[in-house]
RNA sequence: CGGGGUGUAGCGCAGUCCGGUUAGCGCAUCUGCUUUGGGAGCAGAGGGUCGCAAGUUCGAAUCUUGCCACCCCGACCA
């Protein structure tokens, strides 16, 4: 059988572009750095959303949904805000189009120039943050706990299918609260349910922290991230979560009346994951021969694929395959017969294989004489050939144990490639050599974050939220340090 | 936006240096027969503005100029 998809080992991206394309999950569109979300990939965007959507709800929070397009103006109230994002917006200029009078088919009508110009939204605070003025004028209005889901644009100069496109699919919530503790308590509640959404259901073991001054969210006070660490050792964030303290409140003026009788301005929060959450999982977990879905996020958590000659064999194989179908449905798993005479059986594994389905079940001629079918799991690939009379409660052990087995197999790794590291030196060659997580000293200042990111194109992933930080020298400046912070190259 | 590369059938490519039959090959597609426990075999068939535009020439996929798109490596970013 011809090798489809490049190894990882080979070339690392390619392999990557490899299983996006023949996993069926997403291709470049004919506009530049856009995307076409295929329906296997959207399935699985639309488990992770579900997912998302309730554990949002549970955290009491209502979607709503506000406009695409921002007048330009609202843009320029939050100075930072605007520096951070000003660089990669999309601007619409005009409202119609009209026949080229010499004859060049359909052009911009310069005469419908619009009189505000407007922006694609690169993210809603400040369209929201406009709207909310409106909405609260008393402490009894707050708090607003609101999320949409939307698509928004970025223009970015280099884009990769799902990890980083001009438009992309994301949900970003937008908090409204009367006290800064409340609003940093969802800021954090918000970073726990994402970190909890990574690792009970992606299967993807993820650190968590705050940002330093150059990597939070443009108009933050404070940035948490969650980072999960991909198969070529490189980081990727995967969700955010900001407090960002009274400064939208003061851009666009939303003051409350407090229980004192106080005019204050509100405290806010936003926080966001995006279908770059589908690149996160195609690299912690696929391999060599696909996609490895884990049970719980897999639109197809079950194949039957029948193996037969005659015709008089598939109806009696059918007839079986669709009774353990029914009682697997029974028991809440989303079971697919296939049993397409179009396609032979070998094709069908490479395919449901590449597409990262957790479980396939075979059922033969031999089979149905012995009473047996075969279960094949995705993630290690083994095969077994077990009785039909228990295969229900076999399978829904198996999914269990896929799903914790990918999420074992991901946190090893991350063991494995991380690093505790007080040599500048060594810091560098681990870096250069193998990547991962580098938990080192840093003086707490921008210039040597910089120099750092110079030397060793690695950022600081986060600073760790503990407790008892330990305290130490600085691996470039030698300066004291207060803690550990989480060094990578990243995506 | 810098450096490199590639645009030829749905996909992957050869042909381009050195211009010259009807532009090929593999996969895929379609038809027929045989097959079916890891991408089946044989026979046949269909499918092309050679990225776009202009130029040189008796003649351009091939040479010249301009433009466009995509990929890889940087800078920037979720």
């Amino acid at each position: 059988m011809a090798r489809e998809i490049t190894s990882r080992q080979e070339n690392y991206s390619q392999w990557y572009n490899d299983i996006v394309n023949k996993a069926d999950l997403a291709e470049n569109s004919p506009v530049r750095g856009c995307m076409v979300i295929k329906p296997h990939g959207y399935s699985i965007w639309e488990k992770m959303q579900a997912v998302l959507d309730k554990m949002f709800k549970d955290t009491g929070h209502t979607n709503a949904y506000f406009p695409l397009f921002i007048p330009k103006s609202f843009f320029s109230k939050e100075a930072s805000h605007v520096e951070g994002f000003a660089k990669e917006c999309a601007v619409v200029t005009h409202y119609r189009l009209k026949n080229d009078e010499n004859g060049k088919g359909i052009i911009v009508d310069p005469d419908a120039r619009l009189e505000e110009e407007l922006i694609v939204r690169p993210t809603s605070e400040t369209i929201i943050w406009n709207t909310y003025k409106g909405w609260i004028q008393s402490y009894r209005d707050l708090p607003i706990l609101v999320n949409q889901w939307a698509n928004i644009v970025r223009w970015e100069m280099r884009t990769r299918l799902f990890l980083r496109t001009a438009e992309f699919l994301w949900q970003e919530g937008h908090t409204a609260h009367a006290t800064k503790e409340e609003a940093q308590e969802e800021t954090r509640r918000m970073i726990n349910v994402y970190a909890d959404f990574a690792e009970n259901w992606m299967a993807m073991p993820v650190l968590k922290g705050t940002k330093t001054d150059s990597e939070r969210f443009a108009g933050a006070i404070e940035t948490y991230t969650i980072e999960a660490l991909m198969q070529d050792g490189k980081a990727l964030q995967s969700g955010t979560s900001h407090f960002l303290g009274q400064n939208f409140a003061q851009a666009f003026d939303v003051k409350f009346t407090d229980q004192s009788g106080k005019l204050d301005y509100v405290w806010a929060t936003s926080w966001g994951v995006s279908t770059r959450l589908m690149g996160a999982l195609i690299m912690a977990h696929s391999d060599d021969n696909g996609l490895v879905i884990p049970p719980r996020l897999a639109p197809t958590q079950v194949v039957i694929v029948p193996i037969y000659k005659k015709d008089a064999q598939l109806d009696q194989i059918s007839q079986k395959a669709n009774e353990i179908k029914q009682k697997l449905q029974d028991k809440g798993i989303s079971v697919k017969y296939d049993d397409r005479d179009t396609q032979k059986p070998g094709w069908k594994f490479t395919e449901y294989e590449m597409k990262g389905v957790p479980v396939r079940l075979a059922i033969g001629p031999r089979d149905m004489e012995n009473g047996t079918l075969e279960v094949a799991r995705r993630d290690t690939l083994e095969k077994d050939i077990i009785s039909q009379e228990g295969v229900i409660e076999h399978v829904e052990q198996l999914l269990e144990d896929i799903q914790n087995g990918i999420y074992q197999k991901a946190l090893k790794f991350r063991e494995d490639n991380t690093y505790y590291v007080d040599d500048y030196e060594e810091f560098k060659t681990i870096l250069n050599e193998k990547g991962g997580f580098v938990w080192a000293h840093w003086d707490g200042t921008g210039e040597t974050e910089q120099k750092i990111k110079e030397d060793t194109r690695a950022t600081i992933r986060l600073v760790p939220v503990e407790d008892n930080p330990e305290p130490g020298k600085c691996i470039y400046s030698g300066k004291p340090s207060n803690q550990r912070v989480v060094f990578a190259r990243a995506y």
